[in-house]
DNA sequence: TGACATTACTTGGCATGCCATGCATACTGT
DNA sequence: ACAGTATGCATGGCATGCCAAGTAATGTCA
């Protein structure tokens, strides 16, 4: 029993899919209302929501290589590369050669980059308590468990479609 | 008791907030993913993922107006302007100047369109089904009432915080 | 060691999204 | 009817993402 196909009239039997039934369509959605919530919340700090993830990692881990941060926040490096020329722009991290390796370039964080850390955390906190607003606790460890099964499941999928 | 924030250790005190924690990060990964999974499987059909919510859309409902089509699906005009576009573009839809309002454009799936829609049905099907592989259907159910929650409480974030 | 493969990054092309602006068309109230 | 407002769409600018292809540096192995 896979799915809920809805079918239409019974005269047409026209397959219909509404868009709330669409896991794809939802999950886009919300993501795309977390990322302008981050927004709203950041940019008066001068930091974008696409470099959020990676000054994470940063706060984590400084000094890492653009590969590095590519695989950490599972964004293609070709868009890292272009994010970090941003956030090198808004003075967050500085470029440098590695010694070990002249292809690499380790990415470090500026000294602004680390004041601001507290607050961006604290920002980040605001929308995820915004969103999760009158959520029970054991559903949202549900939706937590879930979402990582589904992040797993369509990984596998990439992988074993590799063009 | 609002948030988890994760102190680092005991001597810096520093805040720290794991990738996994935050909302944005995790639903914004997922988001990417089914995206990827559904542009694999429609590309040959020459549907780009961009236009799967207004194709729903149309197919529940044919002829829309452009700002009709935007508001259905939650995506800004001057966006639908470009995606519309594309959809003509590919074959997919017309676009004609509407008799009644002169600055209106009526939207009209294409023979070609209405061809393709259990196809393309199927294969979101396809995808969602791939997502929630292993995931108990309750769970699922707590999930999609979740988002649906976050969704509400975002978009009334949106809207009492004109700009 | 020298050919071949691999890795790190860049670049170009494109899709998808937003905001701000501009223009034409419609609507409203006096 | 006309001024002022609102609506529908297009456009420019930018951010964020992917893939394909190119270059430089490194690694591998006969």
């Amino acid at each position: 029993m896979p799915s809920e196909i809805i079918a239409g009239s019974e005269t047409t039997s026209t397959v219909q899919l509404p868009r709330e039934e669409s896991w794809g369509y939802q999950v886009n959605h919300l993501a795309r209302l977390l990322e302008g919530a981050l927004r709203d919340r950041i940019a008066r700090h001068g930091v974008l929501p696409g470099a959020f993830a990676q000054l994470l990692a940063l706060f984590e881990r400084d000094g890492l290589s653009q590969s590095e941060l590519s695989s950490a926040v599972h964004i293609d490096p070709s868009t890292m590369a272009l994010t970090v020329r941003r956030m090198e722009r808004d003075g967050l991290v500085t470029r440098s050669p590695s010694l070990r390796d002249r292809r690499q370039t380790e990415i470090r964080l500026t000294r602004h980059a680390r004041e601001l850390q507290s607050t961006l955390i604290g920002r980040a906190i605001e929308v995820n308590d915004l969103a999760k607003k009158g959520v029970d606790d054991a559903d949202l460890a549900v939706v937590r468990r879930v979402l990582a099964q589904m992040i797993a499941n369509l990984l596998n999928d990439v992988e074993r479609a590799p063009s």
